[in-house]
DNA sequence: CAATGTGAAGACCTTCACAGCC
DNA sequence: GGCTGTGAAGGTCTTCACATTG
């Protein structure tokens, strides 16, 4: 548990996620090693871009060579606190909440799935994976006596913002926003928005005004 | 249809979405014309910011007294795009891609869910929203003929690529990718990566290293 | 000799601050 | 007087290019 490196830049930390799955991805292709050129390109980043991320906390690589993928894997995950699992509590139990609870990824490693809430008392009570359903006022007692430490937000619109609220005054600090709402963050809590028409209107945008893109993928990142 | 204004910054792109959302928001609460200060408030970012991004495709504020809220949101919606509606193809109809097939932002003005895709078996024929699941084989067809222009991935990590692949060899440009997986995307093409694991993690970084959040939100984007 | 790590340069983005307009 | 639109300044992020190292 490396308590607090130097602080990273923002986008940075948006690309460490970017290059743990290239990681992986050259793992399963049976890889050991791996120049920053390659990495880069699998992750869809320039070579000295990647170079400069991997430098803000430490160098190790092997010049001549390149890098470790086990080693780099590990360090990267440790950097970004992905090596500890976090509870997460999902509020709005509807298609887009099951489907979220159901995620593979939650079930990985590093997240969990711990606490289920809604406001819909036809709901309560009813359980999903072994969880039972509760309602969101419990959620404060919920946080404190699970330790749950994010929040993802799957409520209609119109109420996502007091959704926001009562998790952030549940203790809650990271939260991801589904709801197609703005949500507006108390101090020190980060909210990460993943909201599809926002998505879909930068795409359109790309459309409209025809090809412009470098033919990269770019995350929703920042 | 304004066939194509001058090259807008990614940047900006990425927050006109926000301005439409904030604009939204203040013609509910009754508002008719509004100072760029409060408008970059509710969309969460500085009124300088917010002025020069609105400069980068006119001016159409009046000195004095603000913006007109309707105007703005027609102006901003015809740059984006939002004005035409696109209509968007989904491939995988999990959970997942069944929660966004109806999701009611989909069903608005701007998107419609025109198309759906899978490759099993037991689902292909099946009938959702009035609409058959199709085997993805039958997507260049279905592109071409009823002009599907954005397509959603919605199906397991390790089959994303190819159906990426299938997406833009059909003609495809704009796509969505939900899929824990990095997308390669050709020349044009612009994917928008909606990864939960990724966004989890980035959330697990500000988690690891303390509260370092302004308290204002940020959206996927970039 | 291949490839990292990194100052320096360059590009890009945001903020400042104010002239100009309603 | 209030507020926009915008040059100029200030920051931040990315790329370049190369000295350095295994």
């Amino acid at each position: 548990m490396s308590p607090s490196e130097r602080p990273i830049p923002t986008t940075t930390v948006s690309r460490l996620p970017l290059y743990l799955r290239a990681l992986e991805r050259l793992l399963e292709l049976g890889e050991s090693t791996v120049p920053s050129e390659k990495l880069a390109e699998v992750a869809g980043v320039s070579a000295a871009n990647l170079r400069k991320d991997l430098a803000t906390f430490g160098s190790f690589g092997t010049r001549g060579s390149g890098y470790d993928i086990k080693n780099l894997k590990v360090r990267i995950a440790s950097v970004l606190g992905a090596d500890t699992e976090w509870k997460v509590a999902i509020a709005g139990i509807g298609n887009l909440g099951l489907a979220l609870a159901n995620y593979p990824i939650l079930a990985g490693p590093s997240f969990m799935v711990a606490a289920l809430f809604d406001t819909d008392n036809a709901k309560i009570g009813t359980k999903i994976l072994g969880m039972p359903i509760r309602h969101i006022d419990e959620m404060p007692l919920a946080v404190a006596e699970e330790n749950l430490r994010m929040g993802v937000i799957t409520t209609p619109a119109g109420v996502a913002q007091d959704v926001a609220n009562k998790m952030m005054s549940s203790g809650i600090k990271s939260i991801l926003n589904f709801a197609p709402a703005l949500i507006l963050a108390g101090e020190g809590v980060l909210v990460r928005n993943v909201d599809v028409a926002l998505h879909l209107l930068v795409l359109s945008y790309h459309e409209r005004s025809g090809q412009n893109g470098t033919g990269l993928s770019r995350n929703s990142g920042r």
